[in-house]
DNA sequence: CAAGTGTACATTGTTGACAATTTGGTACAA
DNA sequence: TTGTACCAAATTGTCAACAATGTACACTTG
């Protein structure tokens, strides 16, 4: 089983870091990363940099200039939000109501971890952890589906939603409708799953 | 005006050679590209040829493993297409919708150049060619709206569909519809513009 | 002084060499 | 026969040097 990513590879790991950091808007909009800078930052040659520049690009959390570099994006404007929340719940609906039937124990105890994770960063109104933890939930629902090509096109939608996040209001809102979504997979009503799905998304 | 690509980049050929390749079935399924290989045809180190890899695999055109190179993707399973043609239609309508008025004569112009590409095609009976117009007709239209970063979503969906594009049946319908589509647009009927744009997307 | 021009600098684009990983085969031992 | 360790070839991953491109700013010129 050599497909289990135990380890990842720099790009990825780097790539993980990055984009972190303009989800959670340490890096502010229309900052210009370097390749030769960030390379240096991680101890790496400009290679593997250009890779994860490329990716970043691709999910449309840097927008590329030629010859000129990348710059963080900047957040989608607001006519463009509601086309971006029916893409997800097109996708996110779509994966949960026909996977299911095969979510495992494992996906939910998976679900759980993240859950608590949510919760604490929710007492310590830490939103950078939130929204990386977020993520990562949604993540899970997405690649529980038997087809790993879903997640193509469903990264450059959420990743373009929550860039430099913010949550108005309450951020235990957010553990809330996470917990609902979860518990209703573990009583098995899938009716109420999708209901509490859909309330999440906007 | 340094933005308007004139000049295609080494990389943006070549990836455009090789989609096009991908697309119309020319590269069948699971055939596995090295970059070494990659290189030496088109006379070129393997540096640009690892970025073009890394851009189809995020649209999904191949797969890559780590370590051990990248394949020509499947077609997408029937299960999936639904789920496909109706993000599909979710972003071209609402570009459409909202990017209606701003269309230029200019736009129009491409549009009847693609346009007659397809019927050419469509009387050779040359698929390849098809999808290549057919593509470039939706992306004209993409990109017509203000907001550059939907083709960044758009992409991987269409890509997707068009993977070893087959159509059953009579070529030349693929022409009416478009052909459709854009006289609707000189005569200023959105409403009709968008019943056959939904109709040409399935 | 305004407009255009040239030059130095910073940054990206490309290349070829080297390192690390995977794969398939083969010898050897249980 | 089966399982294991190990080698050799092919391939990807990484690196540092070089080339090409774009930017800024001083400089000339009308």
């Amino acid at each position: 089983m050599p497909a289990s990513p135990i380890f990842k590879s720099i790009p990825e790991q780097i790539e993980q870091r990055l984009r972190n950091e303009i989800l959670t808007g340490l890096l502010e909009a229309g900052y210009p990363l370097r390749e030769q800078e960030v390379s240096e930052r991680f101890g790496v040659s400009r290679g593997p940099v250009r890779e994860v520049f490329n990716r970043l690009a691709q999910q449309g959390l840097v927008v590329t200039e030629p010859n000129k570099g990348v710059r963080v994006a900047a957040q989608p404007s607001a006519t463009l939000r509601p086309l971006l929340v029916s893409l997800r719940k097109n996708i996110e609906l779509f994966v949960l109501d026909s996977a299911f039937e095969t979510l495992t124990q494992e996906h939910i105890n998976k679900l759980d971890r993240i859950l608590a994770s949510i919760l604490k960063a929710c007492k310590d109104s830490d939103t950078a952890a939130l929204v990386t933890h977020d993520l990562n939930f949604h993540k899970v629902l997405i690649e529980s589906h038997e087809d790993k090509t879903i997640s193509i096109l469903w990264a450059p939608i959420i990743l373009r939603m929550l860039i430099h996040y913010e949550r108005f209001g309450d951020l235990m809102e957010s553990y809330e409708e996470h917990k609902e979504i979860l518990d209703a997979i573990k009583s098995g009503n899938k009716k109420a799953a999708l209901n509490a799905l859909e309330n999440n998304i906007q």
